[in-house]
Formats: C-alpha cells, sequence, structure tokens
RNA sequence: GGGCCCGUAGCUCAGCCAGGUAGAGCGGCGGGCUUUUAACCCGUAGGUCCCGGGUUCAAAUCCCGGCGGGCCCGCCA
C-alpha cells in the first residue's frame, strides 16, 4: 500500500542506506529557542534552531518553511541558489511536514516583512512517519480526537497550548506565592487504607503486601491536619484527588487541588488568603485581574480583585431565591426538596437539605462574580468547627466563580470528642445507604486526640480556577490528558 | 442515571429527510513555479460509510441493538 507511513518508512530505510541517521543524538548545531531569536531579531545574524515542521510551500527552486519550537513559529527559506543542488534536492526527497530539523542560517525580511531564517544548512534530527493532522493554527480537530490525542491537538492548536501554560504557571505562581506567605509544601498519601476529607466515592485499590483492599484518596484534609497535629504550622499540598464520580464538563474522575492548613488562623482569615492568592496569581500568571468567561451565549466579565462578595447561606437564599431559609419549617423544606426532585440519601436532615436547595437554586445563575458563601449548616460539614455565634451552623465558606464551586474551607474541627461524634452520624448514614458519607477515621480521631491547635484550612479547584483564567466551559480543556474511554487499539500501519 | 446530536478518505465535512455504481476541500503522490504564508496551477491515488442484526430486488441512507464522542439535565469540587 502506498499510505503516508509506508512511503515515510521507506525515506527512513534509504536515509540509513545513504548513511544519514533520521534519528541523530544531539542537534549539529546548537539550537537557540526560538522565542529568544524572535524577540530580538536582528537582520544578517547566523543563527541555528531547531523545531518542528508545520508547513511548506514550494516555490520551484525557493522554498519556504514554517517551523515551530516550543510553542513558538518560525518562517525559513531555502533557495537553490543558494544552498546548491546536493542541499535542495535532500529537503525536497526526504524532508517531510511532521519531520523535526535543525536549521542553520542568517536572519532576513521577506518582502511581506516576515522575519525568516535563510537556510544555509539543515540537519534532520527526528523523520516523522506521520504527517500533522491539520495545519497549525488553522483547524481545530474533532473534540473525540482533540481530547483522544491530545499531543496532536497541543501540537497543532496553539490555543489548547496556550491554555495549559496558563494552567502550569498558575501552578508555579499558586506555589511561589504560598511560599511567600510562609507555608511548606509537603506530600501526603495517595494510597490510603480509609479515605476521607469530602463526601464523595473513592476508588478502591488492592495492596498486595497488605492483602488489604485501600483507596485513592479523595482530599488530602485528613493527612495534611495530621502534618498540623505534628507541629507544622503551615502547610499545603498541590496534588491529584480521585473521586470515582461522573464525567462532565466540570468533572473529571482525577482532578487537582490544592489544599493549605494553617495553625492559628480561622475561616477569616482563609478568605483573606483565598482573595489575596486568587488576585494575585491572576496578575501574575494573566497580567489582570479581570477575566472573561462565556456564560450561554454572553462574554462576561469577572472581577477577581478583592474584595469578594460575602454571603452567609441564609443570605443568598433571601437575596437570589426569596426564601427565608433559617424561617420556614421543616415540612416546606421537604416541599421544596419534592419541587426540585431532590433525594437525601441516608435520610432527611435539614442542613443537608439546605445545602442541596442551595446548589440546586442559587448555585449556577447568581454566583458569577467571585463570592464566598458563609456559614453551612453543622451536618453538611462535620470537619468544621461549629460556628461561634450561631448555633447549627459551621464555620466554613465555599466560594464561588462563573457559577462553579472553587474552594471550600473551616475553621477546623479540632476537639476530638465532637469529631468523633460527627464520623458516628456520618456512620449513621452511611449505613442508610449514603455512599459519600465520611467513613469514621479512628487513626485520624486518635491524631486529634494528642492536640491539634486551632487552625483554618482550604481547598482549591486548581483545574476550575484554570477554566476562570482561560475562559474555558469545558474541564476537559484544562487537563493535559483529561479521562475519556479508551479505544480499541488500531494502528493497520503497525505491525 | 435521563434527554438531544454526531460517527463517511490521513484531516474537516457533504451525501441520509425522499434507498439505486461513494463525493468536495485540505493533506498525500507526480509535474510546473525563486519571496510565499490556509501559496498557486495541472494531473493522480486514496474508503470495513463505527460495529452487529433486520427490512428490501437493492442500505452510507430506513428499523433494532451495541460501541465511541459531544452538549444539556440530575449529582459530587
Amino acid at each position: 500500500m502506498g499510505s503516508e507511513v509506508e512511503l515515510r518508512r521507506a525515506i527512513r530505510r534509504r536515509l540509513i542506506e545513504e548513511s544519514v541517521n533520521p534519528y541523530p543524538h544531539k542537534p549539529k548545531y546548537s539550537p537557540t529557542p526560538v522565542r529568544e531569536v524572535v524577540r530580538s531579531p536582528q537582520v544578517g545574524a547566523t543563527v541555528a534552531i531547531a523545531g518542528k515542521i508545520l508547513g511548506i510551500r514550494r516555490h520551484g527552486g525557493l522554498i519556504f518553511f514554517d517551523i515551530v519550537d516550543d510553542g513558538v513559529r518560525i518562517q525559513c527559506s531555502v533557495s537553490r541558489g543558494e544552498v546548491g543542488e546536493g542541499l535542495f534536492s535532500f529537503f525536497e526527497n526526504y524532508v517531510d511536514l511532521g519531520d523535526i530539523v535543525n536549521v542553520y542560517g542568517t536572519l532576513y525580511y521577506t518582502r511581506k516583512g516576515e522575519l525568516t531564517v535563510a537556510v544555509k544548512d539543515l540537519q534532520l534530527l527526528a523523520k516523522a512517519l506521520r504527517s500533522p493532522p491539520v495545519k497549525w493554527g488553522h483547524r481545530v480537530l474533532d473534540p473525540e480526537v482533540r481530547y483522544r490525542k491530545r499531543y496532536l491537538d497541543l501540537m497543532t492548536n496553539p490555543h489548547a497550548r496556550r491554555v495549559l501554560e496558563v494552567r502550569f504557571r498558575t501552578i508555579e505562581e499558586i506555589r511561589k506565592f504560598m511560599w511567600s506567605k510562609g507555608f511548606i509544601e509537603v506530600e501526603t498519601p495517595i494510597l490510603q487504607p480509609i479515605y476521607g476529607g469530602a463526601a464523595a466515592r473513592p476508588f478502591k485499590t488492592y495492596v498486595w503486601a497488605l492483602d488489604a483492599e485501600w483507596y485513592l484518596r479523595i482530599s488530602l484534609e485528613l493527612y495534611l491536619k495530621r502534618l498540623v497535629v505534628a507541629g507544622f504550622n503551615k502547610v499545603f499540598e498541590i496534588g491529584k484527588n480521585f473521586r470515582n464520580e461522573d464525567i462532565d464538563v466540570e468533572h473529571n474522575p482525577e482532578f487537582t487541588m490544592m489544599e493549605s492548613y494553617e495553625a492559628y488562623a480561622d475561616y477569616n482569615d482563609v478568605m483573606k488568603l483565598t482573595e489575596e492568592l486568587i488576585s494575585t496569581v491572576a496578575e501574575r500568571v494573566l497580567s489582570t485581574t479581570v477575566v472573561e468567561y462565556p456564560l450561554g451565549k454572553e462574554l462576561v466579565k469577572i472581577s477577581l480583585s478583592p474584595p469578594f462578595r460575602r454571603f452567609t447561606i441564609a443570605e443568598a437564599f433571601r437575596e437570589f431565591a426569596g426564601i427565608d431559609i433559617e424561617g420556614i419549617t421543616d415540612d416546606k423544606v421537604k416541599e421544596l426538596l419534592a419541587r426540585y426532585s431532590i433525594s437525601l440519601p441516608g435520610g432527611y436532615d435539614r442542613g443537608r437539605a439546605i445545602v442541596k436547595l442551595f446548589d440546586r437554586l442559587i448555585g449556577r445563575e447568581h454566583l458569577i462574580q467571585p463570592t464566598f458563601i458563609l456559614d453551612f449548616p453543622q451536618s453538611s460539614s462535620p470537619l468544621a468547627k461549629p460556628h461561634r455565634s450561631k448555633t447549627g451552623y459551621a464555620e466554613r465558606f465555599e466560594l464561588y466563580i462563573a457559577g462553579m464551586e472553587l474552594a471550600n474551607a473551616y475553621t477546623e474541627l479540632n476537639d476530638p470528642e465532637l469529631q468523633a461524634e460527627y464520623f458516628r452520624e456520618e456512620e449513621a448514614r452511611r449505613a442508610m445507604g449514603d455512599l459519600e458519607a465520611h467513613p469514621f477515621d479512628w487513626d485520624f480521631i486518635e491524631a486529634l486526640e494528642y492536640g491539634m491547635p486551632p487552625t483554618g484550612g482550604l481547598g482549591l479547584g486548581i483545574d476550575r480556577l484554570v477554566m476562570v483564567f482561560t475562559g474555558s466551559t469545558s474541564i476537559k480543556e484544562v487537563i493535559p490528558f483529561p479521562m475519556i474511554k479508551p479505544r480499541e487499539f488500531q494502528n493497520q500501519d503497525s505491525k
């Protein structure tokens, strides 16, 4: 068959027969990053660059081609008159779209004013057996291919690359910010005998050495608090959480969180930290604190400058739904649950009912600008400390931006007896069929029994923050390799 | 979990409603062209029409089932 791969395999073989290595170990001309070459180009200067050929325009004795190096494009030209028949026909016969090459030449501007490298010598660095599926920057692949073969999307789609650059830069700036505040970065186990710290279904795994069923963590919380117990006053971790739940535009089963814990702080301090973190990181990564986010057909401007709006959950109900959630009877609450067909696994509980109603009625439309929702019902927050002045409530806040929950934070519960009581309540609900109820963690209780200082904790969803930063409406966009169902491997050209 | 839409050449898609020999652009290959940039011009090859069943003289097209994907809804961040 004359398929592309077969034709290119033949070229590879011919190169080897002619003693040209199609995959040399190093470039002959030590390359300068194209990013640096284009920053302050000097006409006539000799440069050596390297990159992937993602465009070729042949004009007989003159060939223009584009190479992309680390996401930056530059045009090169090969002239038969300048390089001679040998190199010119080598390029024509052996070099294809997708190949990675080392170019040595001089800078000039074409008639159309484009900076171009006039090739004097060229070395093949890696022969590509497949050409890129689309031209660089010109067409977007089918969504399935974009996510399934993400490297092709990132190779050919500068926007996709830009989104991930923002992600990686965001993580970098979050680290710097946290370090600057005196937090130290730590690591805690991903494989755990008991999961906890959030309401979610876990992934199970099996540890051969212990002959035991373990879990992938659903949050970072309980181990980070153990470090606070151990005497580390300001810790944070950036890492993956795993939740065995649905995949959609806001959820990927593995996602990245930053969690921080600070001794002697409460949730008011954590609110300040959160505002400062988000605005500072936005300013450093995006050079602005105003982002645009597509909602429906509109691009909505979102300001990430502090202070963020604050509503207690009761105020939010009054303001956005016209409901006096504290004043109404349980019957009325149940009526609302029924009206919006919300079920409560584990039986009716007013607090958790209110949170479910909140998610259903208020979340999406009203919480576009950054908004702290504070003081959640205690029964929905088993790891948070009861409110200092409002009975039945916990000192907890969630941060919403663009209708998405981005952060969750508490004044941490450090009373081991109360924590044990809350765990028992969770266990009871688990027994009644709530798969997301917390399992009882005796080891964690014992740790608290040794004494944990009053502590403020924060969990921040990195993926969603990057969605806000980049105006992405799908979490898949901001994850290098989002979860997608595997397909049977089909590669007819492979042997 | 429920609903809607999609799956055809390497890529993007038309053809499907109204069944009758599989199409375009880009890309590939061959030729031309020394300042183009989604280069251009001429020629040419390239298909498990996602898979499996059914209806029919005849299915890419109609029906049923499955697989994969996207979006919306419900739920967890």
